[in-house]
DNA sequence: TATTTAATTACGCAATATTTTTATTAACTA
DNA sequence: TAGTTAATAAAAATATTGCGTAATTAAATA
């Protein structure tokens, strides 16, 4: 039983972690692929991937000795959900503010 | 000139400042108010506070000796931006997906 | 089979973050 | 004015994170 280190806002606090989001956003890539395009180490990245693929946001297939990452919605379903409550709390409040602006109309 | 501490996907990666924010989705709150919901001590809430402030998630506007906390729009919209262009990602991928889908139909 | 390549694991360390305790500032109130 | 209340600042302790090096595993290749 392996615990998860840290829930999907922690995963995307890291500036690397995003960046590898955004390099997978233009295609499936390999954990090589992807340490290219950072100064860091490639244990790091590795690292970084697994936090990802922990929080649902990338997934990675093994072929042959690579290992692919590629994109993963649910975990961005996860955040859009949390975004979605406080949308709906800004909505209502300007809604209110706009019916007692036409209050008296 | 004081320094951010930390980006907006930071200041959402504390599990107490979520509950912060949770709690001023309710209404508007003093700092002490605040803390009362809290094990954690009040320098404590004060500077989870402070980094929402500097995150623009949250204003506070001082009353007397209290500091009134409120939701502010402009740091969920800086979020809202980044996750809008997943967003775009997977309607583009699942619309390639269907009219691949639907190619031979 | 020996070597190379892709990647992870293990370990330790430096940098950051979070929290506490103590001290301080400023505003109310008796 | 003296005491209390709300809050922050400063200093220090603790916890967590990110990273590198070295070692290891597993797959491809000469």
């Amino acid at each position: 039983m392996k615990k998860k280190n840290t829930d999907i806002f922690g995963a995307l606090a890291d500036p690397n972690r995003r960046k590898i989001l955004m390099l997978l956003s233009a295609g499936i890539l390999s954990v090589s692929a992807l340490a290219e395009q950072f100064e860091v180490s490639r244990p790091a990245i590795s690292k970084h991937i697994k936090v990802l693929e922990e929080n649902n946001l990338v997934t990675v297939t093994d072929q042959g000795r690579e290992r692919l990452c590629e994109l993963q919605q649910q975990g961005f379903l996860e955040l859009y959900d949390w975004i979605k409550f406080y949308d709906a709390f800004w909505n209502e409040k300007f809604n209110n503010l706009e019916n007692y602006l036409n209050k008296d109309l």
